[in-house]
RNA sequence: GGGCCUAUAGCUCAAUUGGCAGAGCAUCGGACUCUUAAUCCGCAGGUUCCAGGUUCGAUUCCUGGUGGGCCCA
């Protein structure tokens, strides 16, 4: 069943045998670790000596050193760590028998008296002292700590109490995620929750998850994205709305990619894809601004400006860019392809793009995505490559869409919502060939949100973005993993 | 999907050309009533990721597999 350490266990036993409960309950605490050292502050010994103020604490037990019938202990909790003093002469035989006994890793309950040491270290003086929960697993190297990614990763409650920083980046990320919540509300959006299981996946290119529901006997997928139900809401009169949920997509695993990630995305009624890289812009730089504490923020060998506003410019002129073709060049599929094939010779029995909306996305992702390190706000997507998204009225090739790529990587998509249920037609209908002739990232035909739109969607602006990608940045971490608690990993054996 | 790297004690890491598998911390026993990676004495701890192969002999070399990391698609 489980296989528990012999010597542990026997421990265990050795504990309930002198009446010592290794797991109790009803212990009450007054006082976090941080609390008590600002209570002490930078007072001397002399002062607190006369001060009879008692502090109830608990801590996991991070360090202990004996010295015959006294030592010291470091316990660690939410707010950090606090050394407590324990001599035989204040707590007892009884609870100096329980103290000889602790091992690292356990959670101790102590109250006592404010102290300084003699080198001038903020302690508790232990009066009572009892082993609030015991461990029975063999604790890291208390200087080393664990440094194994994959044992970070699966057993992620120990990188949590072991590693100071992976509680900061939790930390970051809950903050993010409370600010994030309280920029929209501020704005008048209301926040809510749409189906995590779809009838048909919709709202993004991907390959969904599917699963079953045996009453109703019918697949059901997990959401790729809550797009077109939260476009519904605006049809309903919500007029401005926000998500903060999970998509799950079917895809790689990768530094970038984890197949549940967790998005924001919101819909404003009357605004367009322009105010909404205003707000993006503000958005961005005041997260960083109250979690970084700066609007500069390193990310690995770089410095992000993350303060407004951000660069803005064109997909064709990024390629022409990155790639020296002109301007007329880069609307030409044929010298899109002869370019292709010079720098990618391999490739000429490859399946390659026939039009100029396939190849900006392969040029882009070829040449340009990775170099964009400063946030851009990319713009002039084609319309094939943006089915939800709304035409140019200058220039119908194009559509009113922009993703801002910081550090190389996408971490928001915004555009003016496409609200002509004929063209979304059009558009769902020319998907779903694409995914008969074998894309299976291809949008389905989505009935039920054609009839939604022919009640009317009013001139409505929405955005996507990426919040593990975002605190990622945030947090200067490089894996996205480093930034979920638990992601998909492989069962271990 | 492809390439490279990686797996040794609970944790962090060694092991020379292929020659008895080791250290620090933790654990276990002992000493010590102000320590700061406390100190001192002693004991114990291993399917060297798995399965094969080469060899007198494999942690080391070869093949395959599994987990993980990085890069590419």
């Amino acid at each position: 069943m489980y296989d528990f350490d012999d010597r542990r266990i026997e421990k265990l036993q050795q504990l309930r045998e002198r009446g010592i409960a290794p797991y109790p309950h009803g212990l009450h605490i007054d006082h976090t670790a941080a609390e008590v050292l600002a209570r002490i502050g930078d007072r001397p010994q002399e002062e607190l000596a006369e001060d009879d103020t008692v502090v109830t604490i608990a801590g996991r037990l991070m360090s202990k050193r004996e010295m015959g019938k006294a030592g010291f202990a470091r316990l660690q909790d939410r707010s950090g760590r606090i050394q407590v003093f324990v001599r035989k002469n204040d707590i007892g035989a009884n609870a100096f028998e329980v103290w000889k006994k602790l091992d690292l890793g356990d959670h101790v309950h102590v109250s006592g008296r404010l102290m300084r040491t003699r080198t001038g270290e903020a302690s508790v003086q232990a009066h009572t002292l009892r082993l609030a929960a015991k461990c029975i697993a063999a604790m890291p190297d208390k200087h080393k700590g664990v440094e194994d990614r994959e044992f970070r990763t699966r057993r992620r409650y120990v990188d949590l109490f072991m590693n100071e920083d992976s509680r900061e980046v939790f930390r970051r990320r809950s903050e993010v995620v409370r600010l994030i919540r309280r920029f929209f509300e501020d704005r008048d959006y209301i926040e809510v929750e749409t189906p995590m299981m779809h009838v048909i996946p919709g709202g993004a290119a991907a390959r969904p998850f599917i699963t079953h529901h045996n009453a109703l006997d019918i697949d059901l997928y997990l959401r790729v994205a809550p797009e077109l139900y939260l476009k519904r809401l605006v049809v309903g009169g919500l007029e401005r709305v926000f998500e903060i949920n999970r998509n799950f997509r079917n895809e790689g695993i990768s530094t970038r990619h984890n197949p549940e990630f967790t998005m924001l995305e919101f819909y404003q009624a009357y605004a367009t894809w322009h105010d909404l890289m205003d707000l993006t812009e503000q958005l961005i730089s005041q997260l960083a601004e109250r979690v970084c504490g700066s609007t500069t923020v390193p990310f690995g060998a770089h410095r992000l400006d993350l303060s407004a506003p951000f660069r803005r410019a064109s997909m064709a002129e990024l390629i022409c860019e990155a790639t020296g073709l002109s301007a007329t060049e880069v609307e030409d599929p044929a010298a899109l392809r002869a370019r292709w094939l010079a720098d990618h010779p391999a490739d000429v029995d490859e399946d390659l793009p026939s039009t100029m909306d396939k190849w900006f996305e392969w040029f882009f992702d070829a040449y340009v995505e990775d170099s964009l390190v400063q946030p851009t706000f990319v713009t002039g997507f084609p319309a094939g490559i943006s089915p939800l998204s709304r035409r140019s009225d200058e220039d119908p090739r194009f559509c009113e869409r922009f993703e801002l790529i910081i550090a190389g990587t996408e971490i928001a998509n915004g555009f003016n919502e496409l609200n002509d249920p004929v063209d979304q037609a059009e558009r769902f209908a020319a998907q779903a060939r694409a995914r008969e002739s074998g894309d299976d990232e291809a949008m389905y035909f989505d009935r039920d949100y054609i009839d939604a739109l022919t009640y009317g969607l009013p001139p409505t602006a929405g955005e996507g973005i990426g919040i593990d990608r975002l605190v990622m940045l945030l947090t200067d971490r490089q894996s996205i993993r480093d930034v979920i608690l638990f992601p998909t990993l492989r069962p271990d054996g």
